[in-house]
DNA sequence: TAGTCTTGCTACCCGGCGGTAAGTGCGGAA
DNA sequence: TTCCGCACTTACCGCCGGGTAGCAAGACTA
């Protein structure tokens, strides 16, 4: 047993890596970490599994985070940092609404299409009861709902909590239709269904009708 | 101890109820094991106090549920048909399109609003990793789709794939901003929520462009 | 080659929770 | 009044998995 090297029974990815030096440990443990998760969710992924899937055993791992938590939570940053800057950026890229709504949708669809399906720990996350954890993914939401907001508040007149309803369904279009893109195995070309979708949202609140018969109720 | 009865430390709703019928005591467990599976999800609610909630004691939960996840999966089938009825009669009670945009969204926003949040144990399931419950919600999302995507594949002469992919942007805006919604207190009637998101899906789908630029792949 | 620092391992603990075995009392039929 | 059976209880088991104590072994310095 445990002859030193050569037949590793290790995991598919990292594989057995002799000693590492921390910075490099902690990188390869959180990837490690991300597969497991992305794979089993939040619940079903054992540290056991993270460590073996890392070919380190567990009290290794326990060098690096100091909980199973606060591993998660270093991946859920990651991903809601990485979410919240594409769609800022392709917000910021340009003043032409329409191309911003197409490229809006685009940061999502590539988000979604990302690096070894990320995406799921903010989207899909079976831990969302944990207040940590659904402080930072409603915060990631709330900053790309609001940067669209902006525009529309700006350009529409609408009232802000209206603005707010209209942003959020168009991220959530976006959201959903990404993901069942990809749930579809990219059944359309990702240019071609992001144009899809852009176009259908673009239609949708370009030129949005001023507030009018919105006029009913004091709401403010 | 074990004074028979008064100043019981019973939890808040079904309160010690003394000997039921099965199917009475079934529809207690039911709506107690809801009350706890929403508040808390599945993993976080544990038998004893879904047993404590409803007044009982454990292995009642066990005479009536073979277990923990029947009990959920009860839970799940009836209200993700309830949303598929809703959905389907709302696309059914007309053939007035624009209508039919207006009575679906509407359909995700009731069911948002439905009794006990009982939308979280569909839309918010941290068990979305147990295929038997994976399989339901994806049903569940995939008949509301397919509903939406007949009307669009017929009227707009796009493709399956692309109408599907339209049909869930249409119904992932609807559920994302029902969702939203909710969470941000009912900022804005319902009535008008429902109005304000019909029309932003209204003016993209309607007269949506028929088959041009699409044509540049082979794809079917 | 001794000393030590860092990296890693084996082996264990223990608390929580799903699930169960065995027992208690009440109400109705004879 | 005895008996049966149903609804319900207390008290327990066993596993799984997060987290830890304490030891081994390679690399750098001298």
């Amino acid at each position: 047993m445990a002859t030193p090297v050569s037949s590793d029974p290790v995991a598919a990815s990292g594989a057995r890596t002799g000693r590492l030096p921390r910075s490099a440990r902690r990188r390869q443990l959180l990837t490690a970490a991300q597969e497991v998760f992305v794979a089993n969710g939040y619940h079903a992924a054992a540290m056991d599994d993270i460590a073996d899937r890392a070919g380190v055993s567990k009290p290794v791992l326990y060098q690096h985070f100091p909980g199973k938590l606060d591993l998660y939570l270093a991946l859920i940053d990651q991903h809601t940092e990485a979410l919240v800057n594409h769609v800022t950026q392709a917000l910021a890229g340009t003043t032409d609404n329409k191309i911003r709504v197409h490229l809006a949708t685009k940061a999502y669809f590539d988000f979604v299409d990302g690096e070894g399906e990320a995406f799921r720990l903010v989207f899909e996350s079976d831990l969302r009861n944990e207040p940590a954890v659904r402080e930072r993914v409603e915060r990631a939401s709330q900053l790309c709902m609001e940067a669209i907001a902006d525009t529309i508040g700006h350009d529409t007149g609408v009232s802000r909590s209206r603005a707010e309803l209209l942003a959020v369904g168009l991220t959530g279009a976006s959201e959903i239709a990404a993901r069942y893109w990809l749930n579809a195995n990219r059944s359309v070309p990702k240019e071609e269904a992001v144009g899809l979708l852009s176009t259908l949202l673009w239609r949708g609140i370009s030129d949005f009708p001023l507030e009018r018969e919105a006029e009913n109720s004091a709401q403010r």
